[in-house]
Order: C-alpha cells, then structure tokens, then sequence
RNA sequence: GGCGGCAUGGCCAAGUGGUAAGGCAGAGGAUUGCAAAUCCUUUAUCCCCAGUUCGAAUCUGGGUGCCGCCUCCA
C-alpha cells in the first residue's frame, strides 16, 4: 500500500488510482536560465515517486510542462538581444542535459505553453460564459469570490487575505481588477512585446490558465497526482484548482504532492535572493550527479534541504561507498574468471541458499515499507547499505589484499546480494559512476615512483618512501602496499 | 497580520504510543615501517514545561527558537 501526504487532505492516504494508468501532471520550469539544485531536488524526488510507482507495476503517464512564455523570459530575451523563442529553445536544451545527467526518465510528455494557446482561448471563453471570468480592456481575470471553495488547497481564508492586499495593487491593477487576489488569465500584449492573437485581442496568457488547459489537453478533466515545489501551493496552485474545477465543473486532482525548500544557510535557495548553485556549476565544481542525487535521497521530500559543504561532503563519501559495490560486476567478471560463475542453488547447500534468499527479500520488503510510507528515502537508503556493505567491504579488500582466499560460497553469496541491490538501486534511480578524476600523471611515471620507492622500502630509507606516496596522493594515485615487493595503485 | 511546517548524538537524518535505523566524522584496539582496506570496541532518553496513558521522541495544551507561503519561484 503506498502512502502519500496529500496537502489538500493535509493527511498521509492511501494511494488509489482511478483507473489503471495512474495519471501525473508535474509543473515544470519557466525556461529562462539554468537549473539550480532547487529544481534538481523537486525532479529527483518525482522521479523516485514515478519510478517506484512502475516498480509496484502501476502504469504510469506522466506529464510535465514548459513555461515558455513568462515575464522573465522576455526580460531575458531582451538583455541578450534575442527572442522569447530562442531563449526558451536554448533553456530547455540545457534542462534535459541536467536532468538526464541527475537520471532523471524523461516525462512521457513535456507540453509548451506556446504549443496550447487554442487549448488556454477555449479554456478562458469557457470560464467566461460560466461567468468566473470578466475581460477589461484587453485582459482577462478569474474572479475568486465566484468561488465558494476557493483557498482549499492552502487554507486562505479569501477575505483576510482581500484586506491584506488592498495596498498591493499597482494603481494599474486598481483599475482593472474588481478584488485584489482576481488573477489574470489573459494579459494584454504591450506595443514591444511578442503576442498571440485571441478573442479579447493581442496578448499572452497568465501563468496559472496554461497548466489548466494543458492537464485538461493531456490527461483530462481529472488526474491522479499533480506535483510541484510547495511554494506553488498558493497561489499557483490554488488557482489551478480555480480555473479548472469551475471549467470542468470536476475534481482537479486526487492526491497533490509538494516537495520542500532546498536551504541555504536556513534560507530558501532562490533566483532572486542570488543564493543559489546550478546543477551545472557543482557538477563542475567536480560534485558528481549521483552525489547529488544521494544528497537529495538523504532527506524526506516534503522537508527543506540544507544545503552545506559538511552534508554534501557526507553524502559524496557515503555515495561513493555504495558506488563500489555497483562496481561488483565488473570486478567479478574482470577478476574471478576461475570461479565457476554459473553457480546454482544445486552446488551451494541448500540450507545457505534459503537462508540468504530469505534475508534478501527481507531486505527487500523493508525497502518496499520505507518508500511505501510517503516515499520514505532515507529508509529505503538504509537498506541499500545494508545490502552494499558486505559487496563494498569485498571489492576493497581483494584490491589491496594479495591472493585473498575466496571461496564460491562467498561468491555466490555476494551474486545474489548484487543482484538484489542493481534492482533497488534502480528505483532509486542511483547508477553506478566512473569517479576518476582527472590526473596529469601517465601510468609509466607512476610505475617508475613506485619502483623507486620500493627500492627506498628495501633501503629502509622511508622518509622517501613517505615522500612519494604523499606526492602522487596529490596527484589523485593511491599507493596500496600489498607486500613487501608489490605495491599497487588506484585513484582516488 | 493570516496560513502551513520543523526542532532527535559532533554533523546529516529515519523512527509517529512499547524502552532510539542508517550515513558522515571521531576515539580506542588488532593489522601495517607508514598509509589504505578490513575486523573488534565505543559516543543520545529525542528544545522546555504541564497533561493523557500501565507506558510517549511519538498524542493533547502552553512556551521558546527556526523556516516556508501570502509578489515571480521547484
């Protein structure tokens, strides 16, 4: 049974699709710049959700959109003297780079609102004619004191909110908007701006109106789950409610999901507080995407994220551990070719076989549990050490330990411990990385240090012994002793 | 001012009524010329106060502190 904290509810329910494609609706960027680990956040957790979901065989459609027109797009587009069309284009050529290299599955559908314009019109006559829209000069509003339910979703109490933002509006706004929270549907196209052409004339449509049309175009009237971050709930959100539950005169959707805050220094990272990292600066800054990943794992996606140099550290050391032992494979297949891997329950006792098998799907089911309950990741990281430990402290040891004795039991019981752990992994969507970095050093110069300090070793001369290690250690080379004349190497 | 959330060891973080998962870091020991790896040992009564209960980190009330939303925002 899967449980999800709905914030409509404000409780944690049970998980009930309404037919047998689970249908999904993930609000995605406004394409104007790069992602930051902000978004790098929301997306890794709602992969996780999509993930799991397909692991527990649900059908899945999920669809997450673009907000190729926007106030800052323009504004950009503007600034590098280029149009609203190219900046997006480009924005989101880089949002798949990022995403696909945090792992992210592509979404079945990814619609632009450039695309939906037809779709956002009709929306829009339609909440005219039902009489929750008025149009003055060229704009559209939603009027929200049309709607009995308005402010569910946050829990606005909609005339408090009214008295506290009577001094908000521009003197503009004052002359076109009959209450203060009344959101635009349709925005009136200024001389210089790019347009699109309506029934209310030029213009371009709000922010809230092109998730209406495009979940109701996508995936119809009524969805399964709708995410986003939780500074959407109000008043994006609640304004999707709004505009589509009075259009369509049904439920909008079932469970909504938010995700929490990435922190830094206790502050929302964020573009206008200038707080904030790109996914692409840490990965350059040489913070591997599963690092990353693992660092967003490590937290429950409804809490904020602290973004620190020690807790990132953490997760890097913690990953690459785990990152070992998704390496078995190759290990295995590179160094114990004598071993007879096709080994079968019929050559191991039968007794060690059922135990092992036993205590793997125990692990298993305690992975299930863990995410089961609102996507409970930590937990479910919890097992995955478990299952790698063993696998990790293996392939350290028989890198540093010459002819370490193995037998096929051991083998066959690190196998089917792999095998459990490549299949949990991958619903977390954690993949096995090449963490080399970077090292100026050839092989040959290595080879010859290493020579020279053995011959120092012999000579007893360990000051220099000491003083090579130390030196290619700079460099990125780990020198690992594994007797008296063989030294080994491996970057770090 | 309104709405919502959070407070667990040095750090990060699970646990939501039956005497505290996991990771990172640290300490001591074994091993090692050193180092690495590995093994063993080791570090918490859960912000404060009151209450409910046989029993609470977990429920209720009050307090303190921090954060988010109420303008664009994942």
């Amino acid at each position: 049974m899967i449980k999800l904290f709905n914030t409509l509810s404000k409780k944690i329910e049970v998980f009930k699709p309404i037919d047998d494609v689970v249908k999904i609706y993930c609000c995605g960027v406004t394409v104007y710049d790069l992602c930051h680990l902000g978004h790098a956040r929301s997306y890794i957790a709602w992969d996780i959700l999509r993930r799991f979901l397909i692991y527990r065989n649900y059908k899945v459609r999920y669809v997450q959109n673009f907000t190729d027109i926007d106030d800052k797009i323009l504004k950009r587009a503007k600034e590098e003297n280029s149009s609203m069309k190219e900046v997006s284009e480009k924005n989101i050529t880089e949002f798949h780079k990022d995403m696909d290299a945090l792992g992210i599955l592509r979404p079945d559908s990814m619609p632009r609102a450039t695309n939906h314009i037809c779709n956002i019109c009709s929306f829009i006559t339609i909440l005219e004619k039902k009489g929750y829209a008025y149009s003055t000069n060229g704009d559209v509003y939603y009027s929200v004191f049309k709607n009995k339910d308005y402010g569910k979703l946050s829990n606005q109490n909609i005339q408090e909110q009214n008295i506290n933002q009577q001094g908000r509006m521009t003197n503009d706004e004052h002359n076109k908007k009959v209450n203060p929270q009344d959101f635009a549907l349709w925005k009136k196209a200024k001389d210089d701006e790019p347009f699109f052409n309506s029934p209310w004339g030029k213009g371009r449509p709000g922010w809230h109106i092109e998730c209406s049309a495009m979940v109701k175009d996508e995936l119809g009237d009524t969805i399964d789950i709708h995410l986003g971050g939780s500074d959407l709930i109000f008043p994006h959100h609640e304004n999707e409610i709004a505009q589509s539950e009075a259009a369509n005169g049904k439920k909008l959707a079932n469970y909504w999901l938010h995700n929490g805050m990435v922190n830094v220094n206790g502050q929302k990272m964020s573009k206008s507080l200038k707080n904030f990292k790109t996914i692409r600066e840490l990965i350059k800054a040489g913070i591997s995407p599963m690092t990353l990943r693992y660092f967003v794992l490590t937290v429950n996606y409804r809490k904020p994220l602290d973004f620190t140099e020690d807790a990132l550290k953490s997760a890097s050391e913690a990953w690459k551990n785990i990152n070992v032992a998704l390496s078995y494979e190759d290990i295995e297949n590179s160094k114990f070719n004598s071993f007879d891997k096709k080994l079968t329950n019929e050559s191991i006792e039968a007794n060690f076989a059922e135990a092992l098998n036993f205590e793997i799907i125990q692990k298993k089911q305690k992975f299930i549990d863990a995410l089961n309950n609102d996507l409970n990741t930590a937990g479910a990281i919890a097992v995955i050490y478990e299952l790698a430990k063993p696998i990790k402290n293996f392939i350290n040891q028989s890198q540093r330990i010459k002819d370490m004795e193995i037998n096929s039991k051991e083998i066959f019981s690190l196998s089917k411990r792999f095998e459990m752990l490549k299949e949990l992994t991958e619903v977390l969507g954690l993949q096995k990385e090449t963490l080399i970095k970077e090292s100026s050093i050839e092989e040959e110069e290595i080879k010859l240090l290493i020579d020279a300090r053995l011959k120092a070793k012999k000579e007893k001369n360990f000051v220099e012994a000491d003083k090579i290690r130390n030196c290619l250690k700079e460099k990125g080379i780990e020198l690992i002793d594994q007797s008296r004349e063989l030294t080994t190497w491996i970057r770090i």
